[in-house]
DNA sequence: CTTACGTCATGCACGAACGGTATCAAGCTA
DNA sequence: TAGCTTGATACCGTTCGTGCATGACGTAAG
């Protein structure tokens, strides 16, 4: 086996073809160079380099254990940068959960940002519903994850990435569209309703339940998924109470109307992590949450 | 910068994930273990490891680190088996210069012993006449060339490979061919013939006006090439003297016969290399010539 | 709460190895 | 043949890595 020392003295004495300028070149003298030289020759059993009496010459051998060195060498120069860049967060991997509808608006911004101010970190994005992130971030599956609240874990933190108000989502040619202007909770009464599922998205459900009066017989569909639903007005199912930047994804057949008693900030949508994290890329990541 | 006991001590420690274990593995005690890890850390200026009271943990940075290391180490590892495969010719590259005619029969055998000897040595294929060989021969563009003699050059050193006779290539519509058996050098007077370049192909021309009585007016065209030549023949523009070995290439429209004032050892195919190569893997090449 | 154990860090002393200076041997050049 | 250039060798001082003994700290058991 032979060191790294050994490996830059014959790189040196490859490259310059003379002892005498190698060892200036390495900022020592000449004869530990000598010695360096042979003791890593003798440690391979081989015969790097023959000496002339002007200067050496490089066997096969030589040529093929230089270009090994340069190529550790290099490796070796590289690596403390990459551990260096790593640490800092400059560099590296953030793993990210994201509900499939409330997502699709801030995600895109929040990725450019983040190729923008730490282009070295990587996104690997993972799609999931807030209660599977949760679960994702306990088990280190995810660094952080775009959800709604509640969060019910130890040592999480989170940031407040976006409110928006519950809207009325009716197919475009439904009686409520053709009169326009904001609805009121009472006439959705007469509506049948496309619903969020108790399960798999429990909060929009309680969000609806709080708005509104939401009798069994109203109820034409449930899905779990914002997408879906929307689909499912726009064929003619019912309405529904979607997030109003449902709007910005230009579902066709589709019009969003307001609803009088949804507040703007009903809906929230949080980015959530542990605090307890050891990901420095995440470190970078998290100031890019704000705005 | 760090040195390769630093990236051995480091490696173990992130794969045991415990000082004591990995410095058994080392063979060594753990205090000096650790002060050396120590000191990766600080000429790193990066934290790998975050220490436990029990064990040991890595962060994001000693995981690439990590990664690194065993990346060089690997490298490290087998640099010296290369070096010493190469010193003694059981890997390399040999560059042969041949004859595009006369070595079709011999290369293919030749190229399928070194295979099966010497797996490890790729041979480079230069396809030359062979004064180019002997040219590229003296400027190290080649190490090995197969060639027709004469070799006028210091320290060449050659074997013959194989020998055989000149023959008449005549049309296959010929009467020479219809009335068949042994040609004779008279009779190839009345004929229209293809002759080797005075340049390019100097031994042949040789060869064939020390047999025949070549006269000025017999010439219908003058080519290079062995394959030229048996082309031009195949087109009826006269008959030609060619090797014998010309026959196993199974040209068609063409027919050999005899020549009767051919020694049976006329044309020679010799392998010719400098005494004074370095090149390792030629060194298992040449025992393989012979046969 | 205290004690015992296991983990990694530190202090100290020894020895191997590295680098520097001085010098040598060999080969080419004038 | 004298002088220069090349790499190799001898000797010595210093550095650095190693092992032993011990310390600091946190956890687990009594």
């Amino acid at each position: 086996m032979f060191t790294l020392d050994q490996a830059r003295a014959f790189a040196a004495v490859a490259e310059e073809l003379h002892f005498g300028r190698a060892a200036e070149r390495l900022h020592m003298t000449q004869p530990p160079l000598s010695r360096q030289i042979q003791k890593l020759e003798k440690s391979l059993e081989v015969q790097l380099l023959v000496r002339h009496p002007r200067g050496v010459e490089l066997t096969a051998a030589g040529e093929a254990f230089l270009d090994e060195c340069r190529q550790v060498l290099a490796k070796v120069d590289e690596a403390p940068r990459r551990a260096r860049l790593i640490a800092e967060g400059h560099l590296g991997v953030v793993r990210l959960g994201y509900t499939a509808a409330s997502a699709y608006n801030v995600l895109g911004e929040l990725l450019a940002r983040i190729k923008a101010e730490v282009p070295g970190v990587t996104v690997e994005l993972h799609e999931m519903v807030s209660a599977r992130q949760l679960e994702a971030l306990r088990n280190g599956a995810i660094d952080i994850g775009l959800a709604r609240p509640p969060f019910h874990l130890e040592a999480v933190e989170s940031a407040q990435l976006r409110t928006e108000a519950l809207v009325v989502a009716a197919p475009s040619g439904h009686p409520l569209v053709k009169r326009g202007g904001p609805v009121s909770a009472v006439e959705l009464q007469q509506e049948k309703l496309i619903m969020h599922s108790y399960e798999q998205a429990r909060y929009f459900r309680d969000l609806v339940v709080g708005l509104i009066d939401v009798r069994e017989e109203m109820i034409s569909y449930t899905a779990s998924q914002v997408l879906t639903i929307v689909a499912l007005v726009a064929a003619g199912h019912g309405v529904a109470l979607v997030p109003e930047s449902v709007a910005e994804l230009g579902m066709g057949g589709v019009v969003t109307l307001p609803l009088e008693e949804s507040p703007a900030n009903l809906v929230q949508l949080h980015a959530m992590w542990l605090s307890t994290s050891t990901n420095p890329a995440l470190e970078r990541i998290i100031p890019l949450l704000g705005r």
